[in-house]
DNA sequence: TTGAAAGCGGTACCAC
DNA sequence: GTGGTACCGCTTTCAA
């Protein structure tokens, strides 16, 4: 198990070659003949010779490698938007390595520090950290996906989410809904302030004045969305409709509902942004804003690869594809008005 | 963005010393002057200096990375070992990065063919490799966890497969259950064939018959688990228990149940194996075989680095480590008896 | 304490 | 076609 590697020195000589032969069979760009390479190769293969990617990289500076940094890998937004970006890279021979950073700053840096995050030829980014500087200082390949910083330096793959939250709002408004609430969490990217203010303007435009007492303002996590539904429909005067600015916090208030012995879409609307799976199980099935996950995946990935295989000197404007959102109505939202 | 790197060179030239000095304050352990190591020092930081990790592991063959290799990672069983994993890495100054392979044989020969693959210093893997002989060609320090195959020559990191399934049925058994049935899929690999044995020998045990009706094998997933349960349900003589031999078959199962109108422990008793989110969802939560996710990954991450650490001639012999399991009875099981 | 130089294991240019 | 060899950027003896 640890005897010493095989090189490409060790092949030579058994070969009775240079080194210079056996690195152009390996590579087969250049031109051998037929009887020097099947011999190269028979020697590969009884020496069972495999050669040092690291060396090689080292030279061509090149190493096939993307990562996807994602804040988590819990949630199925994530792991779709991942699951494109795999597929094409695949395509491309590209090898994709998931890096979960909770969320967490420091952990981002730590892979950035690390031995991958200096070596993987590009990458998508879906950041934690909240400093235009932090990207700029990324010089290679990248592409942000989800969250958008400005000056970032990077081009961007992004949802409508202002139309999504606004889409959302206007369906309660329309039928009929005026205590209108948002759970969301801190305006930190630009998705979540997007979608506050989707739901204000919508709000505006229906005539109704968004209350203070119905924005809960927590960290997008599911335990907001539980608590706040639960302080929500136990205050004076409940909302009739709420709407939880993501998936997760869309699953809190289901188990909210559920554990206040309400009825969905009966005795409260619900929207959430995003699908779950708690939202497709519960019956009405949960009214959602859906987004192309996986097409974000797919088409950060094409753009990242596009940056890699491009000449260095295209350095063109910087891009930002806004992919559109659409409000999948199951139920969950009850008609107030005639 | 694509201005040349700064190497060890410039450095040296800058601070008029040899590049072995600059090495040396690099890495800090051989002395310097202090004088010239903070002129080092500053060059470094005026030119911007970072130093290319690959040349590092080049020369001394470590690359402070470990990897996780699961079948998937959708599956919050996967998530919570990697989340142990990763906890201890870390502690230890190892990044570690996640791959996913599908539970396709070629995706995972294709990580292992990658440039990380054959980086890394050593890897937790959950193999989709049906072959000993596959394992065995791998030649840096690898824990093998949940499954495991004979003759693979590493560690493990298991769970008492055949206890969680056979306490499971007991349970069945001793509230009087006869018409039991079990869901799973191919035995491929230790796991999932413990568990059916588990299952096999409680039912004799408790002087019941296994009924190859009742045995439904799909492919460990969720849509076998609601697609069987629909089966079992419509038949002519529909179980009264039902065990479901992994979490997506569960959730599968409870989808089924819950389309089928019937209530969980009333009409037909649930037991699950590996907690999930709807198993806890649904009232009654479902009763499950618990066990100790996170855990596994610890343990399965100290052990590798101690590998690492080690002495290679400190090949002492395999080590399996077998963790419990607990049936967390929830009450998703009615009593027929008494 | 510091420097010179020999690698690490490949690639690729330049001769022949 | 094939071989010689100068790198890639860093680490680590060995001497001074």
């Amino acid at each position: 198990m640890f005897n010493k590697e095989i090189t490409i020195k060790d092949v030579a000589k058994h070969a009775n070659v240079s080194v210079a032969t056996v690195s152009r069979v390996m590579n087969g760009r250049d031109r051998v003949s037929d009887a020097t390479r099947k011999k190269i190769l028979k020697i590969i293969d009884e020496l069972n010779f495999v050669p040092n990617t690291m060396a090689a990289s080292m030279v061509n500076k090149k190493t096939k490698m993307l990562s996807v940094v994602v804040p988590e890998i819990q949630n199925p937004f994530y792991t779709a938007v991942i699951g494109g970006m795999v597929e094409v890279a695949k395509k491309e021979g590209f090898f994709t390595l998931v890096v979960a950073t909770n969320g967490d700053e420091a952990e981002e840096d730590e892979f950035f520090d690390s031995f991958l995050g200096k070596n993987v030829d590009g990458m998508i980014l879906i950041g934690t950290h909240k400093d235009a500087e932090f990207y700029r200082n990324i010089r290679k390949p990248t592409i942000l996906v989800d969250r958008y910083i400005n000056d970032c330096g990077h081009d961007g793959v992004l949802i409508d989410n202002f139309r999504g939250a606004y889409e959302a709002t206007r369906h309660f408004v329309e039928y009929g809904h005026e205590r209108i609430a948002i759970i969301d969490g801190e305006h930190d990217f630009n998705d979540g302030k997007d979608r506050y203010w989707g739901y204000h303007q919508a709000m505006h435009e229906g005539g109704l004045t968004p209350d203070p007492n119905y924005h809960k303002q927590g960290n997008w996590l599911e335990e907001d969305g539980y608590r706040f539904t639960m302080e929500l429909m136990r205050s004076e005067q409940p909302p009739t409709a709420i709407f939880a600015a993501n998936n997760v916090i869309c699953t809190g208030a289901i188990k909210a509902i559920r554990d206040l012995n309400l009825r969905i879409g009966e005795d409260i609307s619900l929207i959430g942004f995003d699908d779950n799976e708690l939202a497709q199980f519960v019956q009405p099935r949960v009214t959602v804003v859906s987004r192309p996950t996986r097409e974000m995946g797919l088409q950060a990935a094409e753009m990242l690869i596009q940056k890699i295989k491009g000449e260095p000197s295209e350095q063109t404007k910087l891009k930002k594809v806004i992919l559109d959102v659409e409000l999948m109505k199951y139920g969950s939202v009850k008609r107030l008005n005639k």
